[in-house]
DNA sequence: GGCGCTTCATGACATTCGTCATCAATGCCG
DNA sequence: CGGCATTGATGACGAATGTCATGAAGCGCC
């Protein structure tokens, strides 16, 4: 499922590169298109988070190109994992679409590099010298995105019921779930919908989970 | 934002394709891995439905390789117009994240192939080589999801109305919106929560989404 | 201790929603 | 023409939900 790919290691110092999503097709490609670039090195593939984290550790690269859906564990999981483990590594998003509280979530974790698959294989390139060097890039529509959308407004246990909300349950079921009594749970889910500016719980879970807020 | 990649058109038959893809990153990468097959020619790239529909025109491939999640019109509705259109040119679908409905609206528009991104590039040109031929091929995967998910239960209107409900819209909006009373529309979406098994119309749109059968 | 804040709960009330029975208009088909 | 299914509508009733006021318990902080 993993392999190198490109003519070896030359004497000069290359960016060994880690390629972590689950299309095949895209991180074939991928690996295929960076290996023209004569300064970047595809060392290790991965099709899930949990195997991202084991070829990382194996194979020790210089930058980790993760995708940010991904079965197993997302990009962000990953990032926030190989933060600890190897801090000589950096780590950078790759999305389809990318949600703004997806890219804060990801800031924090200390990505260095977000950015979408809209991109071409060129800019990508360019994006991955620059965070090797110790620069950053962060997508300029996704930064505007994020900062238009602004912080999330709801607390804690706000967020939690409305994740628990998320999938259309009714409120016994969501009650059930978050241990906590049914006053309670409209309460807070009244009180995040008023926040969102929205009818009704449904909508307010909608727009929590565009925002990347749940 | 398009441009033909390929040597130029030799002597003998190569399969002429079009890839429409709104990720760059992707299609790029992929017409790059399909000009190393000598049989295939990708002669028009295109990044949004309509795109794809007049570079269609323009060029006339042999295969259609559409992505399914599109802005403008998805692969399917492409599809559909292109096959009204240029009969001559045989449509293949390749997506991420596949759901069984979608792979049915896919036949009943008459794509050929149905393919995820898991795939290798080996694979998607040998399945590109086959469509062409005038065979089909539908990952194994996705159709055997198709055949347990069953036929969609719902009726045109229940359909509709739901896929109005998805965003979490109170029942008035869904009425205004379908140009309907709103006790007609609580009656399609009762009835359709309950062929769903759900337990209210929100949970019900969920289930049809994951479905694929809005 | 007193203060303020958050969390969690309760009860009450109006509104929305889900469910059902019923019915009218339309169009298809034998 | 006479059934018959589909679409769209109405009204009623109980259950679920949204909203608000109120208050108790826990916790950090001066």
């Amino acid at each position: 499922m993993t392999h190198p790919i490109g003519t070896g290691e030359a004497g000069e110092a290359r960016v060994r590169v880690l390629l972590a999503d689950d299309e095949h097709l895209i991180r074939g490609a991928l690996a295929a298109l960076l290996s023209y670039e004569d300064d970047i090195l595809v060392v290790a593939e991965a099709a899930s988070g949990p195997e991202a984290l084991a070829m990382a550790r194996a194979h020790r690269p210089d930058v980790a190109v993760l995708d940010l859906e991904m079965p197993g564990a997302d990009g962000v999981a990953v990032a926030t994992s190989l933060r600890a483990e190897l801090p000589g590594c950096r780590t950078m998003i790759v999305t389809g679409h990318g949600r703004p509280g997806h890219l804060k979530r990801a800031l924090t974790a200390g990505v260095r590099g977000f950015v979408p698959k809209t991109v071409s294989a060129q800019r990508l390139a360019e994006i991955i010298r620059t965070v090797h060097a110790g620069g950053r890039y962060v997508d300029p529509e996704l930064a505007a995105d994020a900062i238009s959308a602004g912080d999330p407004p709801l607390t804690v246990r706000e967020a939690e019921v409305l994740d628990l909300a998320a999938d259309g349950a009714p409120i016994a079921e969501i009650a059930r779930r978050a241990a906590l009594s049914q006053g309670t749970v409209r309460n807070y889910l009244s009180s995040a919908a008023t926040k969102l500016s929205a009818e009704n719980r449904h909508e307010a879970a909608r727009i929590a989970r565009e925002r990347g807020w749940v």
